[in-house]
DNA sequence: TTAAGATAGTTGCAGATGCGACTAATGTAG
DNA sequence: CTACATTAGTCGCATCTGCAACTATCTTAA
C-alpha cells in the first residue's frame, strides 16, 4: 500500500499496528481487541501481536474488564494519542496526493462506489454466517 | 482477495501463480519473467518461484532466448491455455457478482476512476525512477 | 448446580513473499 | 579489447500473518 510507507518508515508501525492505532484513535474510546479485529477484518492473532508491540512501546495500554475477565479494554496512552494526531495530517496529505488526479466530484463518486461495494460485501458476509449457523 | 478463492480452492493456484497465468493468457504470446514482474508489480523472486511451480505442473513452459541468454521466453502449454480459458468465465462471473450492487453506469465510472488513479500512480513511479537516475 | 458450548486472547507453526546477495550474460565507455 | 555497470533470473533469509490448538472465562440449558 502506498500509504504504509508513511507510517512504516517514519514511525516504525507495520500495517496491523497502524490498524490498532487508527481504530483506537478514531473511536477515541476504549474497546476490545476483538472489536478491532472485526472492524479491520484482521485475524485476532495478528491484532494480538500488534497490541503486544504497541504496549511495549507504550502507545497502547489495556485494563481488565471487570464485567468480563476474558477481555481487555484497550486505549491509547498519552503518547499514543500524540502519535495518532501527528500521523493523521500526514496520511490525509498522502491521500490527497494520491487522489489529486481526480476532481472533487470524482473523489466523491469514488467514495460512494466503495461504500456501496463494502456494504454489499458485508451483507454477503453476514448472510454466509447466517447460513452457516442454519446449517445444523 | 475475494477472487482468489476461485482459483485457489478450485485449481490450487496461489496469487502469484495466477498472475503469471493471467499475464501469459491475456497476452497470448511469450514474454519474459521480468515483463510479468513489471506489469503485475510483483517482485521477480516471487514470479520466479511461481513460474517454477507452474512449469512443474506443466502449465507453463519456457524456451531459451537466443538473442539474450539471460532471459527465457515464457508461454502457456496447451494445458495452461485450457486452464486459462476455463478460469476466465468463472472469474468474470465472480466479478459480476461482486459488482452486482452497482448499476452498469456506476461500474463504468468505477473502472474509469481506477484507470485515472493507476495512470497517475504509474506516472509518479516513472518520475521517481527518472529522478533517481538523475541523482548522480 | 453442573456440563456443554461459545468467546477473548495467546502462541506454535507453516506458508507466502519481499529483500538483497549471487551468478551468468549483456551493454557501454575508454 | 577490457573493465565496469546493468540486467535476468535464482536462492537464502527474515518477516508477516493466517490457521488451529490451547487456556481461561462466560453463557446457557437441563
Amino acid at each position: 500500500m502506498a500509504l504504509s510507507g508513511e507510517y512504516q518508515e517514519r514511525y516504525g508501525l507495520d500495517i496491523p499496528e497502524w490498524r490498532v492505532l487508527a481504530t483506537l484513535g478514531f473511536r477515541n474510546d476504549a474497546c476490545s481487541a476483538q472489536y478491532i479485529s472485526d472492524c479491520t477484518r484482521t485475524h485476532k492473532s495478528t491484532i494480538s501481536r500488534a497490541v503486544m508491540t504497541l504496549m511495549q512501546r507504550q502507545i497502547v495500554e489495556r485494563v481488565e474488564n471487570a464485567h468480563d475477565r476474558r477481555e481487555f479494554r484497550l486505549r491509547l496512552t498519552k503518547e499514543g494519542k500524540t502519535l495518532y494526531q501527528e500521523l493523521i495530517p500526514r496520511l490525509l496529505h498522502k491521500e490527497r496526493e494520491i487522489l489529486s488526479c481526480l476532481t472533487a466530484q470524482e473523489r466523491k463518486e469514488l467514495a460512494c462506489l466503495f461504500g456501496k461495494i463494502e456494504k454489499s460485501l458485508d451483507l454477503v458476509q453476514t448472510r454466509q454466517e447466517a447460513d452457516a449457523k442454519e446449517a445444523y
